[in-house]
DNA sequence: CGCCCCTCTTGATATTTGTCAAGACGCCAC
DNA sequence: GTGGCGTCTTGACAAATATCAAGAGGGGCG
């Protein structure tokens, strides 16, 4: 653990989309609050329910964000790096509606909350960049919500993997980013559901698939 | 239809978190630039994947929306006055992500969407409102994804029941706002399936139900 | 190598959910 | 009343999905 963050990181946090317009000084207030932290794969970083005292960055490594309940779990997302989380929990002071827990080994940094709302409270840059953010994540899961609840999980694993295959350049192969346990969770489906996935013969309708969720 | 809001339901606009706090001048920008329409029950006010030229204000009746894919059709929420509806394709002039309809008779105000980003970007206090809004928009999908990912539909109509009956004084008796076939849809289920549901002998974990949506 | 551990797959089966068709019921117009 | 219409319910069945149990295969490590 360290206070403050070397020259370098800060550089990739302020070219985020959120940090990016926002006044020097403040940036520089809300880094000097922040502080860096290692942590190996698996760990739980936040928990569902808790109050959220930071805004988390996922610096290097990677982070899923889960739900459980009621003895059933379920992956929500994945962030790559350099990306925030639990921005609408931070900014509403509210308990974190998901957990999180790394992947690999990754590099997190966390900046207080309450550093956050006050900054969100004086600057009109960070408070606009903050609402293309939010907007942004709302659109994915109503899409998500969408995919979940217009789709069989055929559908959605079809759907994942033409997206899939267009971000790594339509090509014809590619690896999946994850693996299948949490893929089939992120879903909505078991994994011995998505192992036994046969292509039926494609009718007509399979290319209009991926325009609901893309 | 009529350009200009009368003070009545300017009022109730204006008393809205999204406008409270806004500046007076800007406000009345945005108003002037607003008109008003009356619609009949089952009109198509909007329809997913067209631009997001108005920012839209339910004054009275009722408006729903939902979602559609492949010939089947899902109902995502229902908006009561007064309230907002599809801030976030606004704010991103992006396609609507869902479609809406009217149930009942409904007066609809039409802001345009150019003047609402033009004022987002002149007025922080707007901004900061906006913020609140897509936050807690955010985590109400954020809480329907989990719901709908974690609950089998038995359990998500108990819970919509149990919130259902909270909202009107924790009665044991109470009226759906919803015909049947809507709440099938809204829950994720077929009608016939929702028309099924027999309330087998409660285990013990059946009062942590509520807990994940409310 | 041989062993363990992990993920993934496969099979058999149960449960949940959807589909189709028919009927019940209330409501309203005539 | 009587007939139509819409919503809701019910039954029989089919499809989708989950569960449980077992086994295949790969990789690390002594």
């Amino acid at each position: 653990m360290q206070a403050g963050l070397s020259k370098s990181i800060l550089a990739d946090v302020r070219e985020l989309d959120l940090f990016a317009e926002m006044e020097d000084a403040n940036f520089g207030a809300l880094m000097r609050g922040a502080y860096i932290q290692n942590f190996p794969p698996q760990i739980e970083l936040i928990t569902e329910g808790e109050t959220s005292d930071f805004l988390h960055i996922v610096l290097s490594g990677s982070v899923n964000l889960f739900a459980s309940w009621n003895g059933r779990e379920t992956s929500m997302t994945t962030l790559q790096p350099v990306s925030t989380f639990i921005l609408a929990a931070t900014i509403r002071d509210a308990p974190y509606l998901m957990s999180a827990r790394t992947l690999e080994k990754s590099r997190v940094a966390l900046v207080p909350s309450q550093d956050v709302r006050a900054v969100f409270g004086t600057d009109a840059a960070f408070a606009r960049a903050i609402v293309t953010d939010l907007a942004q994540a709302y659109r994915s899961v109503v899409k998500n919500t969408k995919n979940l609840k217009l789709r069989t999980s055929l559908e959605r694993l079809a759907n994942y993997l033409l997206r899939q295959s267009r971000q790594h350049g339509a090509s014809e192969t590619f690896e999946l980013s994850t693996d299948k346990r949490r893929l089939a969770s992120y879903l909505g489906m078991t994994p011995e559901n998505l192992s036994r996935v046969r292509w039926p013969p494609f009718s007509g309708q399979c290319c209009g698939a991926a325009k609901l969720a893309c």
